[in-house]
DNA sequence: AGAAAAATTTACCCTATGGTAAGAAAGCTA
DNA sequence: TAGCTTTCTTACCATAGGGTAAATTTTTCT
């Protein structure tokens, strides 16, 4: 909980009512590894802050093939914005890659703090813009680059990741199969 | 400059204060087909709100390839928010795909509007919710479609939009080559 | 309208990645 | 630690899409 507050605090002044506000509405959890938060197919309503371990969202395709939007480490939100946002069931599923400990928020409830302290409509602004530049810049990669190119990329923006993440959670977000990385992984060790 | 207050005022009441705060930072446009508004490699000042015409933003790679973003069609905003948000140098060109009317805005001029009228928050935040969500989607569909089917949604989300454009501006959004788009269109001709 | 430029189509072959399957390795559980 | 399950690797062949180039069509310019 103090890992949320604190990353608020950074760019926030904190009154002690929206604090108080905060925690009202939230349950701290901890998970096991292979939790699922948010099934494929149901109403979401809640949103996570992640404070330890790892998550990832993912679709299931026609065919049953995998596919991550979003592996989420600490100080990340994960949930399905795509859900909470056209109000549809969920076409995302969230789970525990590894015993996680997340922040869970009702997102409606969570909503209302941008009524009752409008200071975080800017803060909440930045962030989302902050979203989009990272979205982008993904939507660019997956045009301009090869398969091993945007491997590299993925292992300098998430150093730390391969110690929770299986190598075919890896392929599923960098849109290949778990062989081609497999073949990837082996061309760069020669090198 | 009407378009932009009538879309404005369907999401917002709009107080006679902000309606001229916004006609004093921002200037019509009339521009002409293959006008580039972004230059990649420049500083970027400048975000274009479109009332007519078509314009797109793309980057060139390192082998001079030319890969799409966005188009950006009646009510759309377009600009290049990586380097706005980063501070950076422009990575996008955006340029007049047609003749096209545009109302243009210095970024931070515009982003005041916000301290100013607070009432702009929220409806930013909005905007950009609901951005994310489609960004969302493009990224899971780029990961899980082949190249025909995201031609046919792509096709469905902008219906009228091959009046404006060539088809290597649609392919290099597809992430596929022009002559890849041929052989599609011939495939669904056949059908 | 006519010439020039640009875009599209088509054909050829090539390459990166996919699909299947089997064996090896790693990780989990009792 | 043994046994079971999952993941990873490797090999094979298949295929979607890429690269080059030339012919055709469309668009632009004067």
């Amino acid at each position: 909980m103090e890992d949320l507050i604190n990353k608020i605090k950074t760019h926030l002044h904190l009154s002690s009512e929206a604090e108080e506000f905060i925690y009202s509405i939230s349950k701290e959890k901890t998970l096991p590894k292979g939790e699922i938060l948010i099934h494929q197919g149901q109403v979401v309503k809640k949103t996570f802050f992640v404070t330890a371990g790892c998550l990832r969202s993912y679709c299931i395709d026609k065919n049953g093939k995998e596919h991550t939007l979003l592996f989420a480490i600490k100080d990340w939100w994960i949930s399905d914005y795509i859900a909470i946002h056209t109000d549809e069931l969920a076409t995302l599923t969230v789970e525990c890659l590894t015993e996680s400990k997340v922040i869970e928020f009702n997102a409606k409830e969570l909503d209302k703090i941008h009524a009752r302290f409008p200071e975080f409509e800017s803060y909440q602004r930045h962030n989302l813009e902050r979203h989009v530049v990272s979205l982008h810049k993904r939507i660019l990669n997956q045009l301009q680059l090869t398969a091993p190119e945007r491997y590299d990329l993925f292992l300098e923006q998430y150093p730390d990741i391969e110690q929770h993440t299986r190598n075919f959670h890896i392929a599923s977000y960098l849109g290949i199969t778990q062989q081609s990385l497999s073949r990837i992984r082996v061309e760069k060790v020669k090198k």
